[in-house]
DNA sequence: ATGAAAGCGCTAACAA
DNA sequence: TTGTTAGCGCTTTCAT
């Protein structure tokens, strides 16, 4: 059995009150705090969390709800975040629902049984109703990546649409004119603002938008694979390829080694996110490329100041809104040098 | 502020032994079972985990200590963990330590504050110093992918000696006879290993290592693309090399970009882990692939026979090695059909 | 099957 | 500054 404060204040002769104190920052007698030190030591007192959080309604832990632990653009993020609120104290439960939205609902509850002082979640199911419940506790929400219908908690989000407008600019400014793209599952906000981006792009220039040339993969690696196929299939007249999340990057990475398809020549191709695997690709890949580590960092203080700790509370919602950047590859050709 | 078990029992006219009853599946008349039940929907009574934990002396909940959370290995080892561990009710607090042996003392000495069930810690200080006051709780520990010395736990490794040996052995086969290989840290259990498996390969054929073959980078991409650019420059002789993890794989593939080298014209060589990253670079790696997966649900598994769930508990500890496989690609060049 | 009451380890209000 | 005490929300005897 593990030693409690009890136990320190028989070996002490001390109050608990006093033990107490000496572990909250109070007033205590230099001669006690040495008996106490002592105490500690030989006793190997650890306090309790459990037991505190019970008393002061507070467990010092963010529950963290994400899609899938194992993909970079979640996990950077997570790294970020998780620096900054251990730096404050507080310990982080994440729950990979695996794009599921009954485990994302189940973690939710999890979540709240386990009384955790806020959530943070990269939503599956947009229309929040898993969220309900917790809200009505008053404590924390913030919400990543995606936007949610019927609740007003603080976001970060990235300028997707913007993003997206600009990749494809580029390929055009390189005088491509039929462009694929590669896009997430109709339901996903950031896959509609991708697409948002995309049509944009071809009405500024005054480019008529071709169904064939998009197709909707699932944000995952073998969307990717399979979505390069179809569009290369298809559409004999496509000089470039758009895909929009770093899985599918990859996939179509592998399609196009797999189909022999030379990149650039035959091909070129602006991808998503990993700076390192597009250094990995030859030739290295030109991506657009989220601020993750930002994200997180961001996250983590929105909640953090929730809570009352570092920046003042502002009383409304807060969200906000990072941008991309479009890290220069090898990997689109300049048609207009022919 | 909350329902409680208290508002429930007021609520419905049953005393308190009643309502945790129901909670805990033991007989409750039909009819008190539909009361509590409305009571629960119209108060949105969640159960408080934490006040159950003080009682009960038990938090099912699982501490996971990792040197990062942003690397393919931890994170799909945790991803099979999580889900194995969660169909028991058991949760987890992940604690990426950043490869910082200070780092990682804290965080046990966090999860032992929280008073998590148990510990799985893929060390990053092999003396253990950091899990003995852990230990003396009697709660169990299950060690991943590293050996530690003064600490008898359960632990599940990879065989990394046999897999690094196939591995030169299969350049060997190939013809190669001057074989680069980039390994880890010198003090990195699993490097070291993976050296003697290299060593091994040498000794069996006869030939002899060249020192200069043998480049120690840190488990990290730029590590790879260092390596490989030294080994590169310092042996003209160097027909094929061999790179001993996921991160510096992708270095090295960077480096062979980079420095403009045909793979596997100029150099054949074998990289570690993520099929998917193989799959994308081009020709297709070779590579050793570790069951990331298995090792996660056998860790869960571990764990929670010590916790007494699932199959009958052992007495002594146990050691699990799995094995590797090599997952063929184009990147080997066979010198004996010249 | 149900109720009353003690107590898990801590914090905080109050008294000394 | 220190001690006493109540109580956070639950489980668990022990009665009934």
């Amino acid at each position: 059995m593990a030693a409690t404060m009890k136990d320190i204040a028989r070996r002490t002769g001390l109050g608990l009150a006093t033990i107490s104190s000496y572990f909250n920052g109070g007033n205590v007698r230099e001669k006690n705090r040495k008996k106490i030190e002592e105490a500690i030591e030989e006793l190997h007192y650890e306090v309790n969390e459990v037991a505190r959080g019970l008393k002061t309604n507070a467990t010092k832990t963010i529950g963290v709800v994400i899609p899938e632990l194992n993909n970079v653009f979640c996990s950077e993020i997570i790294t970020g975040m998780e620096d900054v609120l251990r730096s404050h104290g507080y310990a982080t439960i994440i729950c990979d629902c695996r794009t599921d939205r009954n485990l994302e609902k189940e973690a939710v509850e999890f979540l709240t049984r386990k009384r955790v002082d806020g959530i943070i979640n990269m939503p599956v199911d947009v229309s929040g109703t898993h969220l309900k419940a917790f809200d009505r506790t008053g404590k924390p929400i913030v919400i990543i990546d995606r936007k949610i219908q019927g609740l007003s908690c603080d976001s970060v989000l990235v300028d997707n649409e913007r993003a997206a407008e600009d990749a494809v600019e580029f390929l055009m400014e390189n005088g491509h004119r039929n462009i694929g793209i590669i896009v997430g599952p109709q339901e996903i906000f950031t896959a509609q603002e991708r697409l948002k981006g995309y049509y944009a792009a071809h009405e500024k220039r005054g480019i008529p938008v071709q169904e064939s040339l998009i197709y909707h993969g699932d944000y995952i690696i073998q969307g990717g694979v399979k979505g390069l196929e179809e569009l290369v299939k298809k559409n004999p007249q496509m000089t470039a390829v758009f895909v929009t999340n770093y899985e599918m990057t990859m996939g179509a990475v592998i399609g196009i080694n797999e189909l022999g398809i030379h990149m650039p020549k035959e091909l070129s191709m602006i991808g998503f996110d990993n700076l390192q695997f597009a250094r990995a690709c030859s030739p290295k890949l030109t991506i657009v490329s989220q601020p993750t580590e930002a994200i997180g960092e961001k996250v983590a203080q929105m909640i953090l100041s929730r809570l009352g700790v570092g920046e003042e509370t502002e009383e409304k919602t807060v969200t906000l809104k990072l941008q991309t950047e479009i890290i220069m590859g090898k990997s689109v050709r300049n048609l207009n040098k022919m």
